[in-house]
DNA sequence: TATTGTTATACTCTATAACTATA
DNA sequence: TATAGTTATAGAGTATAACAATA
């Protein structure tokens, strides 16, 4: 039996040392924020990443947008119905192989593209602003780094 | 109708620009191997955490575990039943207020835990093999100064 | 009335596996 | 046989809401 508890303060020591639970806090943090201003532009955090690489990769296949995003091709295709339904792409065909599809950006794409590109860069400023813009470069080069082993 | 496909490079540079999808496949690596690294002891990422929590405050109350790891109550009712179950904490009564539980880790908690601090280490040692101790701290010093706006 | 813990439920994200049509 | 896309299903992980016991 323990005596009534005083309001003692909470500490995560044990969890701070680790990098790892740094990032996920972060992570956590970035994700909810990101998810709020992509809303207004009918966009989730994959499927702005998916128009995101079809952008910038004209006539990439479902499987290679798979492999770009690190997704299942099966999550793919969930992916690229909302977009196309949304009319900011489109499924193109490929001369010589009817299997698969040319993935393009309308036009209507490429502009919810843009706003999307300047809505997510608002949304950095905000949620770094307590670092400099050399720290956010330092971050996101460490960050770029960090590989599983092969 | 497109030309047959030349086999291409694709690039994500639209995203890498990005610090969060940096974080993002950074984190889920460090996800990925750090579950492969605890499932050895019997622990998921959250009931590593909880124990962390609960070694370092004990006779932590469950209310208070869940503000802590920044998790729901009900959340934290399945976490501690997993760690009761393993023998790893004990649900303690507390004098004065019957609501409520002290957390405190058993014997074979504490053990569990040394292990646990252990793997994790060497986790983030194999996982972060890229960077310098110095770049690993930078790292960690930036990650925990990302906060979303109050 | 408010708090603690609990249960049941639902939602999001993603993976797995089996299938088809094409190559 | 292998590849591209599809479908159905299942599994994590987490949140929401309603509830009982206690304060």
């Amino acid at each position: 039996m323990k005596k009534p508890l005083e309001t003692k303060e909470i500490t995560d020591r044990n969890l701070r040392q680790f990098v790892g639970y740094n990032m996920k806090r972060a992570f956590l943090a970035v994700r909810e924020d990101l998810a709020q201003h992509l809303e207004a532009l009918g966009l989730r955090m994959t499927s702005f990443s998916a128009l995101a690489v079809i952008i910038e990769n004209p006539d990439i296949s479902q499987s290679r947008l798979a492999e770009a995003l690190k997704i299942e091709r099966s999550g793919v295709v969930v992916l690229v119905d909302e977009l196309e339904s949304a009319d900011l792409i489109e499924r193109g065909r490929v001369e010589g192989d009817r299997r698969q599809y040319a993935l393009r950006a309308t036009p209507a794409g490429e502009a919810r593209w843009q706003a999307a590109e300047k809505a997510v860069q608002a949304h950095e400023d905000g949620i770094f602003a307590a670092l400099t813009a050399e720290e956010r470069r330092t971050l996101k080069a460490l960050l770029g780094r960090v590989r599983r082993a092969t």
